[in-house]
DNA sequence: ATGCCTATAGGGTATAGA
């Protein structure tokens, strides 16, 4: 089972290029950030006519989450536990049956945080501890788990070009590293680095300044798998030169192989 | 370099992003 993350930074604006892109990977699962689309708004039938069952989790104007999926997806739910008055989606859930495995797959767009200090770091250290009782809830129930998404964290100096530019940054500063650290400590591999050691490897390029072209990225979009999830991993890789093509997002697609 | 671009909402420019 091929589950693929991508922050598509605007549905509307990304329509052809995800399409295309679909065709090429042909993912069983696409885990999706930044629609930028209430739910109404979202294309459901173009990518249903493709053969996706579609669930999304949207608001108006920016964040929104969904999930796109071969196979049908049971037990959605929507939004991270633990704050009732937290209105932003950045957090959806559901189950596909491989034909062998049941996965349970979370999707995430985790806030950025910038600038600090402020109430928007406080909202992304706060979000992470929700997330971490969450993650040690799907931990405890020892089934085929897996957290995937945009994370905006930069977890070492070798997941980005130059990381001095991102000293004082919220994707980088040692408390966000440390939140995310937790969570991995909780029994979590991280799965590209569990198969690729070593700089140079990215998921993210500034549109400003030629970053793609100077090659200035970050690494930022991760899989968390559970050790049930991380025992089925087959492969691991990043979608780089969907950066280079048409009406690009600045991230650019992270898929999992699971032997599902 | 304090967003240098890009996207959304909306009908001006403001907000958000990393």
């Amino acid at each position: 089972m091929k589950i693929a993350t991508f922050n598509i930074n605007g549905i509307k604006a990304r329509i052809n290029a995800l399409t295309d892109w679909l065709g090429d990977a042909a993912p069983d699962v696409a885990v999706l950030q930044e629609i930028k689309s209430v739910d109404e708004g979202f294309p459901r039938e173009h990518f249903e006519d493709m053969g996706y069952n579609v669930e999304t989790h949207g608001q108006k104007g920016f964040n929104g989450v969904a999930l796109l999926s071969r196979l049908p997806l049971e037990d959605v739910t929507r939004g991270l536990p633990g704050d009732d008055s937290d209105e932003q989606a950045r957090w959806i859930e559901a189950t596909v049956m491989g034909s062998q495995h049941a996965i349970r797959i979370c999707g995430l767009y985790l806030p950025n945080g910038n600038p600090v200090p402020g109430p928007k770091y406080d909202y992304k250290l706060a979000w992470m501890e929700r997330l971490k009782i969450r993650a040690e809830t799907l931990m405890a129930e020892e089934l085929p788990t897996l957290i995937t998404g945009d994370f905006n964290i930069i977890p070492q100096s070798e997941d980005a070009e130059t990381p001095a530019q991102w000293k004082d940054d919220a994707l980088f500063l040692p408390a966000s590293r440390a939140a995310f650290r937790r969570i991995e400590n909780l029994g979590y591999t991280e799965a590209f680095r569990a198969r690729v050691q070593g700089p140079g490897h990215y998921t993210f390029w500034d549109y400003q300044a030629g970053a793609w072209q100077r090659n200035n990225g970050i690494r930022i979009d991760h899989f968390l798998l559970s050790p049930e999830c991380a025992d089925l991993m087959q492969d691991c890789q990043i979608d780089a030169a969907v950066r280079g093509g048409e009406k690009p997002s600045d991230h650019v697609p992270v898929w999992v192989d699971l032997a599902a």
